[in-house]
DNA sequence: GTTGACATATGACACTGTGTCACATATAAT
DNA sequence: ATTATATGTGACACAGTGTCATATGTCAAC
């Protein structure tokens, strides 16, 4: 998190050192991003950057955060507009990430972001890791779902449910940009994956 | 790829080489790697090290791949042993694959790869990438699978559903280092996941 | 309006680590 | 012996990080 002193700056110096990081995290990903280059960019000297923040990792995770804080809320919108329907809410907004990412300005940033994802990326977006607990996070969710057409007899089910369909929604993002999808056809992938996950991998008797 | 001076090395030198490397991966992950920490470890001049490798980034992934020829290896073998039952191969794989990655001399080299895995890492591991292309990695798996009992049509839903279930067991995998899990609560988060897999997510009227 | 306490700004610097290059040495073929 | 080719070596230039001593600003109290 960064630290008080970066919250107490004039907004439009906050606005221009967030921009400046965006700017070095689209050209390249975190691990050859520099320091250096977001100094110059954004007329700071480099001591001010370690008033503001711990390091890069800090800067970038807090980057992501805000993104993530769109995204939940987004999602727990669509739930609701679909009457709890979990698959319908997954794949409207796998649509409405895709769009996101493969936006002009933000595509060189996610396509960093995803060709370099892991757990730590993945739980950053996924779970608001600021804001709340993840327990918290998933009962939150959990209520919205209309459980009644879902094969589960408990709510470890369900959990576990939505842990699959989370990581194979990442799969898909990430699948998009190592293979240069375009969103049509990444939306197909997920679709397919999705209407597999729906009905079951098995035959009845088995 | 490690350069051809490198396998023209006598094989202790290399062995020496191999363990260096180990030993400085199992100590911290590979962007915290130090290539002076291997050389100093395995007594061989900075300059040798470039006439071997590229960068530590071709030997971290070299070392990787030979883990990924044994796991590839077993997955085919166990498919085979199993009648082409892909449920109980994934399972058994799993079981296969945690017991190696909890092995003591191994354990801190694979939590290691396993809290940083990302596409490139995964794609190591589980499509040998060095050896074939993925195409026909995956055709080489599919002649063994016994297709009679899944739920699919054609041979794009068994591909799709295979990358499914390699998205799972990886989440899987990196959890149980995420969350320090034991292998048996490893194994039944997984089985669990599994389970839902086959039967399906949704009631059959939706 | 001076003082002190505190927050913030600044850039030179020490440090860590990388990849290269000119030169040294070995090996083998003619 | 001579030459060609492969390999070994460590000093060095370069890039980037995080810190620290010092400077500057702010504001409340007297």
């Amino acid at each position: 998190m960064p630290k008080q002193t970066f919250f107490h700056l004039a907004q439009d110096k906050q606005d221009t050192l967030i921009l400046a990081a965006k700017e070095e995290f689209s050209r390249v990903p975190l691990h050859e991003a520099s320091i250096a280059n977001i100094i110059k960019s954004a007329g700071i000297p480099r001591g001010s950057f370690y008033q503001y923040f711990d390091d890069k990792e800090d800067l970038y995770f807090y980057l992501l955060s805000e993104t993530s804080k769109k995204n939940t809320g987004k999602f727990l919108l669509i739930l609701q507009e679909n009457n709890g329907d979990l698959f319908k809410t997954f794949i409207e907004s796998f649509r409405f990430m895709v769009s996101t990412h493969k936006d002009k300005d933000q595509a060189n940033f996610f396509k960093n972001a995803f060709l370099n994802m892991n757990y730590k990326l993945e739980n950053t977006l996924a779970n608001n890791v600021y804001e709340e607990n993840q327990k918290s996070h998933f009962e939150n969710i959990s209520k919205s779902i209309d459980k009644s057409m879902l094969n589960i007899e408990d709510e470890s089910e369900l959990h576990h449910m939505v842990r699959v369909m989370t990581a194979v929604t990442f799969h898909n993002l990430v699948q998009m940009f190592v293979k240069d999808l375009t969103a049509k056809e990444a939306e197909n992938s997920y679709l397919m994956q999705m209407k597999l996950l729906k009905r079951g991998f098995c035959k009845t008797e088995c």
